[in-house]
Order: C-alpha cells, then sequence, then structure tokens
DNA sequence: AATCTTAATGCTACTTAGTTGCATTAAGAT
DNA sequence: ATCTTAATGCAACTAAGTAGCATTAAGATT
C-alpha cells in the first residue's frame, strides 16, 4: 500500500529525509520521533514511502535496516539506480554514494538487483 | 575468545560446513541443531569459528545473519579475500562467488571492508 | 462547511533474533 | 586419575519488527 495521504506524521519524516542525504537506522528513525510518533508508525510510514520509490532501504553490516532519500528501482525498463552504501565505523553515519554498482553476469544465475556496503572512516573521522 | 576444544558440538558444524559452500543463516542452523545442541551453543560456535578464521559471516537482505566457510579478512597485510554473495529470491539458498570486491577510492575516507550481495534466481531456480 | 469514507494512527500484545548470567559438564593438559 | 577451565544448557532477558483492532483525521463528495 502506497502513500496517499499527507499526514503530520509522514510530513515530519518527509522533512527529516528533505534535510539530509544519510542513511538512517529505523531504530534511530524510532527514537528521533519517539514523542511525535508510535514506533508502528514509523514502521508503517517507512513501508509506504518506499514502496512509493520516496526512498529506498537496505540492510546495514550489523542487519539494521536503513532508510535513505530516492529510489533504488532496478526495472529491466527504468534506468538503473543502484548505488554503493557507506558505513562510518567510528560515528556510525551512513550515506549513499554516487557510486554505480555494475551488475556482473553469472552463467545460468539471474541477477536481478545487489547491495553494496562499504565500511571504514568518514571524513569526519578519518581525518 | 577462538576456538580452542573440539568439541562435539562443534565437530558438527564443522562436519556441515565441510560439506557446503553455502552460507546459511544463523537461524537455519539453530533449526538444523535444534535437538543436538541449544541455540545459544550455535550461536557461540559460530561466533568463535568466525574469529578464528574458519567461517566468515554477513547480512543478507532481511538482515540475517549468515556464515559460509573461510575468511574474509581484510588485513593490509594479508591477502585480500573479499569477495561477493549470492542470494537466490526464490529458493533462498546462498552461495560465495568466486569474485573479489575491488575497494574504491573516496578522498578524504578510508575503506577497510565491504560487503557485495548480488540478489536474483540460481542456477536451479533460473531454468 | 457539514458529512462521509477509509487510509492512517495509537496502543497493546505478540513473535523472533540475539544476548547474559550462572550452574554444570567435559575436553584435554598435568 | 585428577584438575583446570573452556564449553554447554537452561532460563530469563533485550531489542527488532509485526499483527489486530478500535479510534482518528485526510481529503473527497455533496
Amino acid at each position: 500500500m502506497a502513500i496517499s495521504r499527507k499526514t503530520k506524521t509522514v510530513k515530519m519524516i518527509l522533512d527529516l529525509f528533505g534535510e539530509t542525504n544519510n542513511a538512517i537506522s529505523i531504530v534511530d528513525l524510532v527514537s528521533i520521533f519517539r514523542n511525535k510518533m508510535n514506533k508502528t508508525t514509523v514502521y508503517r510510514i517507512l513501508n509506504r514511502l518506499e514502496e512509493s520509490g520516496i526512498l529506498h532501504s537496505f540492510s546495514d553490516k550489523d542487519g539494521l535496516k536503513r532508510y535513505a532519500k530516492g529510489n533504488q528501482k532496478t526495472d529491466p525498463d527504468n534506468k538503473n539506480d543502484l548505488h554503493s552504501h557507506f558505513l562510518c565505523d567510528d560515528c556510525g553515519v551512513s550515506t549513499c554514494l554516487p557510486l554505480e554498482i555494475p551488475i556482473p553476469t553469472i552463467p545460468d544465475y539471474k541477477i536481478n538487483t545487489s547491495q553494496h556496503l562499504l565500511i571504514g572512516q568518514c571524513d569526519n573521522c578519518h581525518n
């Protein structure tokens, strides 16, 4: 079920993602909005925003789901929006990287999509 | 704490990974051995086998931790064993792929390791 | 602008992944 | 055979994520 109503809670979440290109974990989002909305609501809004192509998600190193702005579709018809993500081991910040992920060919296999996570130190923590 | 004793339970898990190159989720492993050992024991043995470099792990699409044979170290000194993993959307099987992951350079960032998961249909499910 | 429909929310209770503490067991060294 | 302590089992816990259901509020309709 995609987004069909711009509720106050949806606006709050959209505003947050309007301000940052970072990939934010659900746990953090639930915490950020703990006084504003129920955690179930956070989960449901994120689901709908992802179905609508407004956000995309991936699992980070620890298996935590993270959401970030934009689409990540791989329809054969559509343009490939697949890109890499970065996760800082020190401060935990995660970002989308403008690195397109090439999809390799493997005999007898069909590859539909992929996830690529680079792990290390971000500019802030490295210097 | 690495492996120091070859207990019956450790042997059972080593035997299983001796037979397959697949990456198996902890949930499946707990289920496979539910009559043979406690789930806490499964978790602890997997931890130790990973620390010993006998197994390596990664998070799959759903954030589930999976384990497979072999090392995945990236010490600057050691040889880079980083490789891609594959996950079949249909049957759920997961394998290590002999695709080395190139580590890109990003200005001001330091990349230590990476995870690359290809998702699609395996040879069995595709044909 | 009052009414109506139903998408969306809040709340409670639940499921499942993963962890911790502690008493007991059993590798394997002495 | 004995001893040390790594490893296990068990129970109780934490945390991520989901489901059911009554209530609320977008926003369409009149």
